[in-house]
DNA sequence: TATTGTTATACTCTATAACTATA
DNA sequence: TATAGTTATAGAGTATAACAATA
């Protein structure tokens, strides 16, 4: 038997059976393609999902961002300061606790976030055209069991 | 309106329906529990991929491993560096061209393997419980789409 | 010239601890 | 005392360039 060569093909054994495995590598897929698509808009994958949470939850405060965007605290700030220096978000003091800023996005980053989200759906729509309708239903209802709280 | 707490809940938005973010989180939500499963053998998740793929594919050659695992031929070095310091694998000259290693699992490596498979297998059936076979099944068929060549 | 394994390096994302100011 | 935002830092994972040995 000869020796393997880089371009041979070779068995995944029981890695194609774990969904571990097969959801990092589908997301793989995918990942290069939104991060290609954002860059376009000068975002990148992380800035977009927190500009896009900012956008469908005007006033939220940073903890509960960091939160939702399921990332420590500490490691939203710098997030927060390229969004905040490039004039897309505000953050202010909330009245009452002065501990905390609510973070609203500005016209601009409203408007950028609209023209980012419709480069993104782009560029997966053209890997999902391999999919039926029904199967990107399957697909995106068994996600949605797998995040229920267990 | 009161300002939100870190415990609210929030709208996802648009990334609700990015197929990207979906992946990601669920892929979040399996990761730890694969993490601390084949952390009580000793392994990392990357490395434990590694590992089973010398195991599917004896005598494999760095390059093709590397490109199995879709990364770098470079950042696989010190996994098997690791591997091997362990006696669970072997890397030997291949006769004929002399440039490659060819990488078989020792009789301790294929059973580190097994057990470790066992493990991470036990931990996402805790997961996939919400799921019905049949979802199972569509979910994996999916990914598999998603994965098939463009 | 091109390829294999390797080293060095840098960048992103993530995780933890500790600080400040407020409560 | 506890929490919100922040800073600093360290660890993974990933990507690129360049080198020695070999083809």
């Amino acid at each position: 038997m000869p020796p393997r060569s880089a371009d041979d093909q070779f068995a995944n054994g029981i890695l194609d059976h774990l969904l571990g495995y097969r959801l990092k590598r589908a997301y793989m897929r995918l990942q290069p393609a939104a991060q290609a698509a954002l860059a376009e808009e000068g975002l990148r994958v992380l800035s977009f999902s927190t500009l896009a949470l900012i956008c469908a939850n005007p006033g939220i405060v940073q903890a509960s961002l960091a939160a939702a965007l399921q990332m420590e605290r500490s490691n939203l700030v710098p997030i927060l300061d390229d969004l905040n220096s490039r004039g897309l978000i505000l953050r202010q003091k909330v009245e009452g606790d002065r501990r905390r800023l609510a973070i609203h996005a500005t016209p601009e980053g409203e408007a950028l976030h609209r023209r980012a989200e419709a480069r993104v759906k782009y560029s997966e729509d053209a890997l999902l055209a391999n999919l039926s309708q029904s199967q990107i239903d399957a697909l995106f209802a068994a996600l949605s069991a797998l995040e229920a709280k267990v």
